[in-house]
DNA sequence: CGTCCTTTGAAGAAG
DNA sequence: CTTCTTCAAAGGACG
């Protein structure tokens, strides 16, 4: 299963790359060549003129290291204070900025100096975040200098390759060798982890990263694992207000656009292949019912009912209501019937149990509600206008059980949903009621 | 040494 | 368009 899954990965991973393509490699794939030399040359006197070296970078690099992170003294505040574009910043980022092992020219360690300076600043010109955001990022940057190779802009000869795919064999990602492994050092040895261009950090990734140390402090306790603080960052992230969290996704914008600037042609699929056996991922948790005959949540309570859908289908992931039917917490892989990745389809079975569960394949009490029963009885909750003697949903776990408000990001954060709005027809009462009841999970 | 655990969000693949 | 999977961080546990 595991070896077939490897090829299956690889496999489709080559069959994209050739339609991404989309022109017979031959003729096209040689003059593509032959611009991006073109390019590459251009680019290298444009470096020379601007006085730069590549020979230099070992320099910056260990300027930047001397330079210990403390150094931007707006940092401990950014947790309580707003951020004034006016804050005085530059000054001290200066120094790191122009000495960037990125390059004058590289926008990423320039954006806080724009949103710091430049009042017209496109991004985020009135969020009182955004200039925390920004300082945030770069001093990440800065801290995770990546390795030579992986580093952007035109001062680093190797970026060539990475930033122009072109220059590999068709198929041919940049961590990988040509047979679509991994690629190997010269000793033999596979690549490192680190060698490849990693994600952005998304909102919850920054939170973590700013207050794992703040909890593992406050609990004093080191013995809890990694994955128990990071339940309760978890509950944390739900606790905090709007504007808080709104600094996170704030941050993560702008590392993702950072990102996208520094590697134009780096996609997060690149990386698919990097941590393979992380497929074996299970869902357990999900109390889910494996019931496929359930709705999913957008059918069961209409799009315009959003705050009723699960914790799951309000992050489009996988409604807890029409959860496979494997039913085992085991492995993801191709467990859905969907047959989705090539891993299952090119198996060649079609899912064996598709549709062959029956309804009451849970325990009852792990039953979620029939929809239409469901319903009924929300209208005559509604009706009695009795929240509480519904009593609490056996699927319910307090702890995660959020507001449609804090849920999300606001509505500034264009790829979040902004719906969470509370339907203004329905009181709070009855939303709660709604929220013990539909978004059982969590 | 590599993977798992555990969280949320973003991106991308597939239907 | 919808659904689902993978990866990003962290660090102890475990095989």
């Amino acid at each position: 299963m595991i070896a077939d899954d490897d090829s299956d990965e690889v496999k489709v991973f080559r069959r994209e790359e050739g339609d991404a393509d989309d022109d017979p490699m031959g003729e096209t794939s040689e003059q593509q060549l032959a611009d991006d030399k073109k390019e590459a040359v251009m680019e290298a006197e444009l470096d020379s003129a601007s006085g730069a070296r590549v020979g230099d970078l070992k320099q910056q690099e260990s300027f930047i290291k001397a330079e210990p992170s403390p150094s931007f003294p707006l940092m401990p505040g950014l947790m309580t204070t707003p951020f004034s574009p006016s804050y005085p910043m530059m000054p001290i980022m200066m120094p790191f900025i122009m000495q960037s092992p990125y390059g004058l020219r590289s926008p990423n360690l320039m954006l806080p100096m724009g949103a710091a300076l430049s009042p017209s600043f496109p991004m985020f010109p009135t969020s009182p975040f955004y200039g925390a955001a920004a300082a945030m990022v770069a001093k990440h940057q800065l801290e995770n200098a990546a390795p030579l190779h992986m580093r952007a802009g035109p001062l680093n000869p190797l970026n060539h390759a990475m930033r122009m795919p072109s220059y590999l064999p068709p198929g041919m990602m940049p961590h990988q060798s040509s047979s679509g492994e991994p690629r190997r050092t010269q000793g033999g040895g596979k690549v490192k982890k680190e060698d490849h261009i990693k994600k952005p950090l998304n909102a919850f990734m920054w939170f973590m990263k700013e207050n794992r140390k703040k909890l593992l402090e406050e609990i004093g306790n080191h013995e809890k694992q990694s994955a128990e603080l990071n339940k309760e960052l978890g509950k944390r992230w739900h606790d905090l207000p709007k504007e808080e969290q709104q600094k996170y996704f704030e941050m993560a914008k702008k590392d993702r656009e950072d990102h996208k600037e520094k590697y134009p042609q780096w996609s997060a699929r690149e990386n698919y292949a990097v941590n393979k056996k992380k497929t074996k991922k299970r869902r357990d948790k999900s109390i889910a019912s494996e019931n496929s005959d359930q709705k999913k949540c957008r059918a069961r309570f209409g799009v315009n009912n959003t705050e009723m859908w699960c914790k799951f289908c309000k992050r489009k992931k996988k409604c807890e209501y029409a959860t496979d039917r494997a039913g085992s917490s085991e492995l993801v892989e191709s467990q859905d019937g969907r047959g989705t990745s090539g891993a299952s389809s090119s198996s060649g079975s079609p899912s064996p149990n598709t549709g062959s569960v029956p309804p009451m394949a849970l325990p009852l009490h792990q039953q979620p509600p029939n929809p239409h029963q469901f319903m009924q009885s929300m209208l005559m909750q509604m009706h009695l206008g009795s929240a509480g003697s519904l009593g609490p949903s056996p699927l319910a776990s307090s702890s995660s059980v959020r507001s449609p408000i804090d849920a999300n990001a606001s509505d500034s954060e264009s790829d979040v949903d902004d719906d969470e709005e509370i339907d203004p027809t329905i009181t709070q009462q009855t939303h709660e009621v709604i929220m013990q009841e539909s978004v059982c999970t969590l």
